[in-house]
DNA sequence: GTCTTGACTTGACACTGTGTCAATTGACAC
DNA sequence: GTGTCAATTGACACAGTGTCAAGTCAAGAC
């Protein structure tokens, strides 16, 4: 039962996560994966119908094992849009961190399959979500910022957090992970809020 | 001399640019390429060492059509920080739809590919430029809102005028050109202006 | 004990797209 | 004519994904 050797499509994850956070993403192919997880190539067709499903459901699997509501809950417990916004952000870069390398290879593999842009789009639209309901906030509150609608302020944050930034800002500009929430939390709040330092 | 058949190689540059254009940049072979600059496939690298060069070399060839220092002028001759930031995010936000197909191209060629991340590099390195400029400025004016430095305002507007933001927004949102330039001047303006009001 | 079933392996193969190579053609120059 | 240059033709190597058929191996049913 519990002692059983671990199941093969879990340790197929697994290895996936594994090979995508020690490449970068960059050219991991089912053969070097199906070596990690210690089973032949053609296992991992046996699970998953092709690579990019693959990836889909390492993405779930990653999900599954960050505890997400928890992570969220701050966030949803929030008084004021103003709060609910900077705990947003905050959630989200302590999130990206740790999904970032298999998002990345999710997002790549966009180029010429609709299914991976499909998936990929439905993960997008969850953060949006969570924008939107910040900007909802800020919206009852009325400390939205004037010159925005709601569609166009979500618009706005939701383009804030999108992952290419993210890799930008900390990598190629070299942020570190707590100045990026910081200076995130500051631009979304000069962004969006009437008044970001009151 | 003038009336010759076109040369070859720019017929395949223009080639080039209409099958990006066409076809959203997705899978365009060397092949499609090819045929559609009534040429053989072999002749492609004939001019060209690899797909990425050509990609390089077609921005490059869009980029001459364009007048690039025509464009750049307004800002250049900007009298206040203020205006400078304005002008060159308005000149970002009219050059972007006409590099955009080119430019995606290239930059979906990344993946695995060493020269095309660096020939990306180059042209980002290009804006990072005009951010700074427009950055130093506000910061000769004493207009740079507190809290940045030359350093991370200019992380923050090159960040702004990234092309996956421009996609974000105008495709994925449907912001139009004209709102895409206006709010994100307006966006620039908040982020790192002291009075942005004023 | 034999039979079946399911999960996995092995090795071969089709397909696509890039890039290479060698032989050939056609035009133009001198 | 001869040389040269640009381009064509067709064949091929190479990667990586995805498919297929046959075989192995262990567990459970009867």
């Amino acid at each position: 039962m519990s002692s059983e050797p671990v199941e093969t499509r879990t340790r197929i994850l697994d290895a996936t996560v594994q090979m995508l956070e020690e490449h970068g993403g960059q050219g991991v192919r089912m053969g070097d994966i199906a070596r990690q997880a210690g089973v032949s190539r053609q296992a991992l067709y046996l699970h998953f119908a092709s690579r990019t499903e693959l990836l889909e459901a390492t993405t779930l699997h990653v999900d599954l094992k960050l505890d997400l509501e928890e992570r969220l809950a701050p966030s949803r417990a929030a008084r004021t849009g103003a709060e609910r916004l900077a705990l947003y952000v905050a959630f989200w870069g302590q999130y990206l961190p740790d999904v970032y390398s298999v998002a990345r290879a999710l997002m790549l593999a966009q180029d010429g399959d609709e299914a991976a842009a499909a998936a990929w789009k439905d993960r997008m639209d969850a953060m949006r979500d969570g924008c939107r309901a910040a900007v909802d906030a800020l919206q009852r509150d009325g400390t939205l910022a004037p010159g925005w609608s709601a569609a166009t302020a979500t618009d706005a944050l939701c383009m804030l957090l999108q992952l290419p930034n993210w890799e930008n800002l900390t990598i190629t500009c070299g942020w570190t992970h707590r100045q990026y929430v910081e200076r995130m939390q500051s631009m979304a709040a000069r962004l969006l809020l009437a008044q970001p330092g009151g």
